[in-house]
DNA sequence: CTGTATCCACTAAGATACTG
DNA sequence: CAGTATCTTAGTGGATACAG
């Protein structure tokens, strides 16, 4: 509303944040309009290409993700059924930043790997150097 | 590693990208990594500003970011004891496709808002035009 | 083919109390 | 101040079976 506070303050726009991240950070939505950013796709084909999904969470997902008007799900009632889906407006402009964060974590993947395995290393040194006895 | 599959498959990356996402795509990470964004903060710092976190989501996530090369832990051996969290270069790195995310999420929320109320309409809607019956 | 419904295991997360 | 430990609860997600 007001735009007096843009950069001000975390715990104002968290919960806005928040929201928008409860829909969109779980992995399975990143990865199903990931899928679809080329085009509609069906069901199946969806499960396909998002490996190890289940049909539960691709269901539920998809519902959520037409639910926010990111995705548009169209019925051909034919024999056998076919429904497609396909981004919406909304749902392209959602992959530029999320292209960002994709190529962030393809490109600092191994930093991350090796930073961990230091902090592995680092923990187990400090595990034997207790400053008297460590009992239990 | 080769180059060859750039845009080719979802599922190939689908790990890479579950695995970091894992990671950075919950909110109090990203709600952290945004607190941190400006500069070093102490533990109870932190706390204040991501409003609604407790101590053990806050230790977690902080203790998560460090494993991953994101922030640093400085410990100053003071009575009362001080702990400076600071973003690392990777950290502030990651800042860029997040705040891409937070544009977005702040932009679009009302538009979301509003796809969600039109749903629930549409469902409504749906309820009341029965084929035949909708028993219980 | 495109879902829904149910059950169940697992985990994430908050509240609370205590420690260095 | 900066955590750790423990308990309990709510939600996530997979497997399976079934329906339109």
């Amino acid at each position: 509303m007001s735009d007096t506070n843009k950069y001000v303050c975390v715990s104002e726009d968290s919960r806005a944040i928040s929201e928008t991240l409860g829909r969109i950070g779980d992995k399975w939505t990143v990865l199903v309009v990931g899928a679809l950013r080329h085009g509609p796709l069906r069901y199946n084909e969806i499960r396909r290409i998002v490996n190890g999904i289940s049909q539960r969470m691709l269901t539920l997902t998809l519902k959520g993700l037409e639910q926010d008007g990111l995705v548009t799900r169209t019925i051909f009632p034919t024999v056998p059924p076919r429904v497609d889906y396909e981004l919406t407006e909304l749902g392209r402009n959602l992959i530029v930043p999320l292209t960002a964060l994709y190529e962030w974590a393809v490109e600092h993947r191994s930093a991350i790997l090796v930073a961990r395995d230091e902090f592995a290393k680092k923990e187990r040194e400090a595990a034997l150097q207790p400053r008297f006895a460590t009992p239990k």
